[in-house]
DNA sequence: CGTGTAAGGAATTCTGACACG
DNA sequence: CGTGTAAGGAATTCTGACACG
């Protein structure tokens, strides 16, 4: 399911990542969650899976750009990553202004 | 997904139901939200659906003492009601005591 | 019966920054 | 580079109750 709809802790709990790393991760864009009103990020089970990759590859030493250049390639998240792109980024976008 | 990630914020966005109607709902017992540390309650999209369903039901003035019976009739969500109403219900008891 | 609301508190999330390295 | 943390504020959620009906 690729609806963002997990909020932030939540996500925590199902990857056993911290806040600092998940929102790091949001601004090295590997992942784009969306925004709600209030500017709470929202994540999907989709954003969860890719976060346990991450989480892997890490683990393994990777840096966050190899990672980020690795999922291009692999391109199995890459149609949906060019959209959560967009939206993350108009999310973000509208949130700075308000 | 019976996953119970989702809070009542968003659930009310999904649905269209306000918190008032979800929690009352929960009273009645046609749903059983988990509850994360904080006793905040998470719901899953089996959940939404079935909110949904209930949504629909009201507006045709059905009672929720009949929307129950319906449900339990129909079976469709029957072994997971059962599932959903002990975790649920354990849930609820913890929450009291802390 | 089903839902709205004001009340007060508790838990969550957000951003920007300093720290270490 | 990647992550922890304290800081202060804003938004969310919770419960119990009163209201109307």
């Amino acid at each position: 399911m690729n609806k963002k709809v997990i909020s932030i802790g939540t996500v925590c709990e199902l990857t056993g990542l911290s806040e600092r790393q998940i929102r790091y991760y949001e601004e090295r864009k590997l992942i784009f969650p969306e925004r709600m009103n209030g500017g709470i990020r929202k994540y999907s089970f989709l954003d969860v899976e890719i976060l346990i990759d991450i989480a892997n590859k890490r683990e393994e030493g990777v840096q966050t750009a190899e990672i980020k250049k690795e999922m291009n390639k692999k391109n199995k998240y890459d149609a949906a990553a060019r959209d959560q792109a967009i939206k993350g980024q108009l999310n973000a976008y509208f949130h700075k202004r308000s």
